[in-house]
RNA sequence: UCCUCGGUAGCUCAACGGUAGAGCGUUCGGCUGUUAACCGAAAUGUUGGGGGUUCGAAUCCCUCCCGAGGAGCCA
């Protein structure tokens, strides 16, 4: 017999015999009968080992075997109103692979800093399977979304000669005989010349920031997708966000109940993510940061505090459009009724998530782009090949980009990024 | 970079100037349906490092290191 039996499959196979091998998520016993969480493929189902049925050494792993060891089993499915989930597996042998002591994680309460030295045994518990099961989920259909839509998915270097919006800091590394090379703080402005080429494309990938945040909406390095569509104008961008966080939302809500479940995730909150989205000018966001009290002037940019009071007075994700162009990056298009605000868009989650979503219209003009980069005081050699792109057949397009993170923290209702991506890259740490 | 809080057993914490403790975990024993089981017993400490005050410091002071939360910036 060389099959193995998966746990997620038990519930079809009640009343027969069946092989498990996975590890000891917890265990005790009572004298003549004992029981296991065994946990396998991510899911958990409870073991029974009554004294009777089995013979000694099985009895002893039972007795013996430390949490996190990992066990190979024979055993017959039963329903059983008992059972957590209700089904469980009457086991007749229970062999040892592995013998564990000592593992660390123990069912009580451990602190963040525990928890992160230990990241990669943290992963094990149901609350961190649960939440990594959603960013895959996550993860999934943001490739089916584009993919339906006639998107391309270009990736985009990682390694970078310069800083593609020439603000945030930067991860420097050395590169042969030219210098430095940066990692890639967006995609963007690789993805523009795609578009050229074939259309709607999309990347997909890490993103580096070396800003010194230490908060629990930041990490060093996060995954970010970024549409970018020929020919699409502001308001077509406007829509794609909306349809974007719809479509995810749903993904999330129709294949991770369990997971929600298990995080004790109120699913209304994420029911409510439907079109559409409120929308408001910055200068009406900031007159209604106004009215709530906030001292804030025409000018200035959001804090955190502000974005969380904006979203507070909806139920679903909020849009605000048209920011002063000094507040926002030197691509952007001048709107063309007030050329003193920039076609951007920013979409904040509500809950306190914060800003999942910042895009814009792309600065089509040649001139004006070029006149933006001096104003910007960016050096024109390393730009010289982004001005082509409005030299060999310019077009109007727009795109943004998306912190899979914060997405996935909304989703999960986590309050920490930290807990969102498997291998977390924060200011003071870099281990496991 | 700045502000706030913290560092005592493997973990979470108590003791706040006078003999360093509890719960959980671990080990051993008991119990035939447990859901973070329960009952009994045992082992476990350079109180983050250095310096100072004091008869006496985990406790007060200085300094360094480390961690957590927040600000700015962003996704």
């Amino acid at each position: 017999m060389s099959g193995w039996n998966s746990i997620p499959d038990l519930g079809a196979l009640v009343g027969e015999k069946v092989r498990l091998r996975g590890w000891i998520d917890g265990h005790r016993s009572s004298g003549r009968i004992g029981f296991i969480r065994l946990r396998d493929s991510g899911a958990t189902v409870q073991l029974v080992v009554s004294r009777k049925a089995v013979d000694d050494p099985s009895w002893e792993v039972l007795q013996h075997a430390g949490q996190e060891s990992t066990i190979a089993v024979t055993g017959t499915v039963a329903a059983d109103p008992r059972s957590p989930g209700g089904v469980e597996v009457q086991v007749s042998s229970l062999a040892l692979v592995h013998g564990a002591e000592n593992y660390p994680i123990t069912p009580k309460e451990h602190g963040a800093a525990f928890l992160m030295d230990n990241r990669h045994l943290w992963l094990r518990s149901s609350r961190q399977r649960a939440v990594l099961r959603i960013r895959s989920e996550v993860c999934h259909a943001i490739h089916d979304f584009h993919r339906e839509r006639g998107y391309y998915l270009v990736d985009s270097p990682i390694l970078t000669p310069a800083a593609c919006e020439g603000t945030s800091t930067l991860f420097e590394t050395p590169y042969f005989d030219h210098g430095s090379a940066y990692l890639s703080q967006s995609g963007q402005l690789y993805l523009e010349p795609a578009a050229a080429a074939l259309g709607k494309v999309y990347c997909f990938g890490p993103t580096f920031r070396a800003e010194k945040s230490k908060t629990r909406r930041h990490l060093m390095e996060f995954w970010m997708v970024e549409p970018e569509a020929a020919f699409l104008d502001f308001e077509g961008l406007c829509e794609l966000a909306e349809d974007f966080l719809v479509y995810l939302a749903g993904r999330v809500l129709e294949n991770c109940g369990e997971p929600l479940a298990i995080l004790e995730r109120d699913a209304s909150k994420l029911e409510s993510i439907r079109r559409p989205f409120p929308r408001l000018r910055y200068a009406e966001a900031i007159d209604l940061l106004r009215r709530q009290g906030s001292g804030i002037e025409f000018g200035e940019d959001f804090g955190a505090p502000e974005e969380t009071s904006i979203t507070r007075e909806f139920d679903r994700p909020v849009m605000v459009t048209h920011y002063p162009t000094s507040l926002k990056a030197f691509y952007m298009q001048p709107d063309a009724d007030d050329p003193s605000l920039a076609l951007a868009l920013d979409v904040i989650a509500p809950e306190g998530y914060g800003e999942i979503i910042g895009g814009s219209q792309r600065i089509h003009d040649h001139d004006l782009l070029l006149s933006r980069l001096k104003a910007h005081d960016l050096p024109l050699d390393a730009f010289r090949w982004y001005l082509d792109i409005r030299r060999y057949g310019t077009f109007e397009h727009s795109g943004f980009g998306m912190g899979v993170e914060r997405f996935v923290a909304w989703m999960a209702g986590v309050p920490h990024l930290r807990e969102t991506i498997p291998y977390p890259r924060t200011m003071d740490r870099i281990y496991p």
